[in-house]
DNA sequence: AACACTACATAGCATTGACAGGTACCTGTC
DNA sequence: GACAGGTACCTGTCAATGCTATGTAGTGTT
């Protein structure tokens, strides 16, 4: 509706900074998945539509976090697969991140319920 | 229960990216407030706990924006007080916001809840 | 051969939040 | 009246992330 709304925009950038780490290990929370897989799975997502540059990063410092490992494949269609599998200790931190995003909903909630007052 | 949790705490301030914005947004919708106050009143929610370093400058891109206008009151003790103010424009600006909010929540839910599965 | 799609990777840029520090007003007290 | 402590505002510097653009390379199609 509105043409080049660069604060919303930009509000939006900002709000998917760590927000895209903890969808890519809710997604491999489901099984190990590559970095393209990936890409398009969350893809079908509008808010959370990602491409290549941004994905392998974060892909790159979960592994040295040892919150995921990874293991090539070939693929029969198109050039070798890298995937990512959550460790244990991936698991642990993803519970705890999922735990803390959803306080920080709550805590939104509040302070929106507080404005109906 | 863990000391110097350094992935995790730079996790949870690049969530608060963007976050803060809205959290501001949302507590000036009750009613105009000023700076410190805010840093109050964000103080009680756990996870929102902000100081003023950080406040100020979102308060002037704010104002920058027109989503808030400002103005000077004395206090009767310490100080004058600038209060910042919603306009028209950023009380619509705030239900976009929210609503972008509540779509990334439900995104995030479906990314947990295809997990289970 | 040319093109498109798959798949991975990196460099440079813009933006934000955190921390530290600075200014200044007011109240109480020694 | 000097000092401490709380109130209130503001700015500069830094670190981290996501975005865009770009590059490499394998496979399949026309």
């Amino acid at each position: 509706m509105q043409m080049s709304d660069t604060f919303y925009d930009n509000w939006t950038t900002q709000l998917r900074k760590g927000l895209l780490e903890l969808a890519i290990l809710n997604t491999l929370g489901a099984g190990p998945l590559y970095g393209y897989d990936i890409v398009r799975r969350l893809g079908d997502v509008d808010s959370l539509v990602i491409n290549e540059g941004t994905v392998y990063p974060i892909l790159s410092r979960l592994r040295n976090e040892q919150y995921v490992e990874s293991y090539i494949e070939e693929s029969s269609s198109g050039p070798p697969r890298k995937y990512y599998r959550l460790t244990q200790r991936g698991r642990e931190e993803l519970r705890r991140m999922n735990s803390h995003w959803t306080s920080l909903h709550e805590a939104i909630g509040q302070l929106r319920k507080e404005r109906a007052r």
